[in-house]
DNA sequence: CCCCGACTGGAGCGATCACTCCAATTTCTA
DNA sequence: TAGAAATTGGAGTGATCGCTCCAGTCGGGG
């Protein structure tokens, strides 16, 4: 059911297509999940996000900073090249979550809440202040959601290799304090 | 159909959704799309491109750098406060084109090659040389379509400031040269 | 050994899907 | 204005949807 989410969505996943592929019959479905597809559903994105966070934190942990770290979780977040549909395993369902049901929504969000807090606490452990740290997170985890998408519907792997630039780039340092010095240049 | 397509993605949107939606008659719809649903799909979606293309355009225009019109276009792709599934109208059905049809998921990914193309000529005519413009327009439109994903997700606003910043940071100035190098990875 | 609860397979249900088809109506053209 | 062409409304079709229901199977404790 997660393989079905993340390479078609929630919407585009039938009953028959679930049973068919998964081997279970159908009486089984519905005395383990009395919820039916819906509840399925939100414990297989559940069980999704439970994946990618466990992946990110390793990737996180092994890597000597976080911007090396986003991009390891990159090339493991794409999935093995063999995939025609790689890509995010969550951003297929959640943007069709809000009109399925807030329940499952609130899962779809929790899971990326979770990923940012764990990029955000990375940063902080790189020296990088609170609010920085946070607020730079959301940036990060936007730019990697953005390529995985832009990857899945392009077809091509640079736009993986040109977030994991811009990563790197964003995670540098801290910004500087003081307000910003961009502004008009 | 294209406010359809922007909030529930192409499986979700039912022929007897779309008829009581738009006023039309099932027959009108046959006759002008004998296609059916798959083709009023690809040309709505292109509609919708173009759409945002011409916003993207504008905004770009309008700005004394490509920084702040990304950060205004932000503003206008997630569209009025009022609408409860906000964000990008082509980002949901993109994501499940692949298993939709080659054509659909076709006009989904030139969509995105336009507005990545007009982010890259205005980088250049900031004075970016092309290699750079390319690679950053990929990463800025990578960072503005998760953002716009983030958010409705969460439903928080917060998601697009964050991005907004990081773009800002990220095409403040070109990268510097001799460091990288474009095209590999 | 038997039996009882847990589990499974599959037929069948009403609803709804995208779509076809055609008569009626409107719009264009001569 | 008359005939042709374009367009429309809506009934009807087979297929498929998620789901219910129940007879059959299984394994482990009395």
């Amino acid at each position: 059911m997660a393989r079905l989410l993340r390479d078609q969505g929630y919407t585009a996943t039938t009953r028959a297509q679930l049973l068919v592929e998964s081997g279970v019959s159908n009486g089984s479905l519905y005395h383990h999940f009395p919820g039916g597809m819906g509840e399925l559903a939100e414990a297989a994105l559940e069980a999704s996000g439970a994946v990618v966070a466990h992946a990110l934190r390793e990737a996180l942990n092994a890597a000597p900073n976080t911007g090396e770290g986003v991009v390891r979780f990159l090339d493991i977040a794409w999935g093995p090249a063999t995939e025609q549909c790689a890509g995010c395993p969550i951003a297929p369902t959640a943007l069709e979550s809000p009109i399925i049901s807030p329940r499952l929504r609130a899962v779809a969000a929790r899971c990326f809440d979770e990923q940012e807090a764990l990029i955000a606490a990375r940063l902080r452990a790189d020296g990088w202040p609170d609010g920085s740290a946070s607020e730079a997170a959301s940036a990060v985890l936007a730019l990697v959601e953005g390529a995985l998408l832009l990857g899945r519907v392009s077809g091509q792997l640079s736009h993986l290799a040109h977030a994991k630039r811009a990563a790197l780039a964003l995670l540098a340092r801290p910004p500087a304090e003081g307000g910003t010095r961009t502004g008009t240049f």
